[in-house]
DNA sequence: ATGAAAGCGCTAACAG
DNA sequence: CTGTTAGCGCTTTCAT
């Protein structure tokens, strides 16, 4: 089923189909009327490849993502409830290399896309930078260092300060740090808040209570289980984000230590699995809805040609306090004689 | 950043380029590497939408749905659990037209993307049939009628059964039901689950306490407005999905009525966002993930070439009691007076 | 072992 | 107003 199929059975040249398609002008009314008739008859779509292989423009964008998990596909959510409402379709793309090396992903997906089959793009979790091109593209949670397209963003400092707080706040001293990936300003920021918390708590952080968790429940499974076996374990776990901080949880479990009786254990992010854990995760709530749809608003405005007027919006985090922190053992009697 | 830049850059012919990077032999090994030196040099990485207009296959499978709204999304987690260690690639596509009529968005979706792009499809919630082609294909959560493709599915009949008797069980007697898309098969076997536990209680099913919700929130306001302002109430409403049972809660706040003290509300999907909401709600457990993840199997099966055994698996449904279900008022003394 | 050339389905100049 | 023609970037015969 081709453009040729309805040439041929409406009479004209595909040229003339292609035209009637597209609503350009220079048809004759009796002639757009056949052509149409047959394309609602037969069907008819015109194929992306092909389309966009000749036009400039598709009208599609697209959310590149490194997996679907939890965290993207609520990003993908939010940026669905702005496009909706345009004329721009939307597809999603995850780019992550099967099981190898990941790095890099965000460019090999933007060559394999970009010019081709989508208009524009958002990028969720970069972990390298990418040169300011004309394409149009924002960024979500990036990587580490300067950065060239406009981008979105949470509080991660604050996130992360809050949580260190929180369990500051409940008598912990012994406080373990799972970082995130080092490539992302994120985990940079929230490790960054966690030190921060820390000292204005004036607590020392025990340098063999930070291991690297790469936001990655499996990645992380080995520090987990080495931070929890620990002669002089914490009491308490800030991973840097709820998958890894679920993870921390169903190790302890299996090491026989109760959350939060033993451990007290937060995360980052706010994904809706972090409630549905027992006991339920206390965590850091990024608004990752509204992140996917301001970076949607901005990517929408780059492609109507306008220059976006604050290129870096940073979202708040909350502080979600559930189930799985808990004053430490001993805890008031330690801050009442600290 | 072309083939022919790659081919330019090597001293060589855009033929050989392809026949390096696509791995075909009949290349000398010196001409291979110094291609391949240049390819990584300039990172290039073909296009999709080129590669896929000559090419028969491009490796990449799709995830198509109407929405990307909490449902699809978690069936996209599952499936990519899955493909995620094998060859192929993922891509999501979000086929709904803007604001207008969905009818037919899997048709044009797959005219749009099957054949070029994409080598083989997981259609979401379907609304029309399809006709059994060459093409791969897997259907999730069907539409009503005969079944030409493989298929997944949850009990919903089981299901509605269920939850009709969970309402029951607490008391209730004036039970309204909100109806899903009645394009879908999902809709209709929930309806007979609710109609079938009704008589088996040896109730009476009100008509006026049946509405269509259209598993759209939007869509279903109206009739849950109406609904809950009857003069003659239900105490409980079952809605065919989570989504507008969330509305339904919504609305019997706005009216005043609280969830379960004068109104028990019970969805289906189990949705992570049902645990979020206050009152958390009492919902019927779909697999999704599992669903999605069976799907794929199907699809990868199917690519391989293999005959699938069974084209339509189905899997079970749990109820997860949570907080918006309660005794129905006087609910003890009319079941022993009954 | 390599390259020239045809063509995938479509759009956009340009002729007629 | 309509059709012919030339590619978009790539893969694939088929010569060389």
């Amino acid at each position: 089923m081709t453009i040729t199929d309805v040439a041929r059975e409406a009479g004209v040249s595909v040229a003339t189909v292609s035209k009637v398609i597209n609503g350009r002008d220079g048809v004759a009314p009796a002639t757009q009327e056949r052509v149409h008739a047959v394309v609602t008859r037969l069907g008819f779509v015109s194929s992306l490849g092909a389309r966009s292989l000749r036009a400039q423009r598709t009208g599609v964008l697209g959310v590149l993502v490194n997996e679907f998990e939890p965290y993207s596909t609520e990003i993908l959510k939010g940026a669905w409830s702005v496009v909706r409402d345009s004329p721009y379709e939307l597809m999603s793309w995850a780019g992550g290399t099967h099981g190898g090396d990941h790095t890099g992903w965000e460019r090999r997906s933007l060559a394999r896309l970009a010019g081709t089959l989508i208009d524009g793009a958002i990028l969720v979790t970069p972990s390298i930078s990418e040169r300011r091109t004309s394409f149009p593209l924002v960024a979500i949670d990036p990587h580490t260092g300067p950065l060239e397209v406009p981008s979105v963003d949470a509080d991660n400092l604050g996130g992360a300060l809050a949580a260190t707080a929180h369990l500051v706040e409940l008598g912990h001293r012994r406080i373990a740090f799972l970082c995130g990936r080092s490539d992302l300003e994120s985990a940079r920021l929230r490790e960054q808040g966690f030190r921060k918390g820390m000292a204005a708590a004036g607590l020392e952080v025990d340098p063999s209570l930070v291991r690297v968790g790469d936001y990655d429940p499996e990645r992380a499974s080995t520090p987990i289980r080495d931070l929890l076996t620990l002669e002089d374990r914490p009491t308490a776990v800030f991973a840097a984000n709820d998958l890894t901080a679920i993870r921390t949880m169903e190790i302890a479990g299996e090491l026989g230590l109760r959350v939060p009786g033993d451990l007290s254990v937060i995360g980052f992010d706010n994904i809706p699995e972090s409630a549905l854990t027992t006991p339920a995760l206390t965590t850091i709530g990024q608004p990752l809805h509204d992140i996917g749809a301001a970076a949607m608003r901005m990517l929408l405005a780059l492609m109507a040609g306008e220059d976006v007027a604050e290129p870096h919006v940073r979202l708040r985090t909350t502080l979600v306090t559930r189930e799985s922190t808990a004053p430490a053992v001993g805890a008031r009697s330690d801050r009442l004689a600290g």
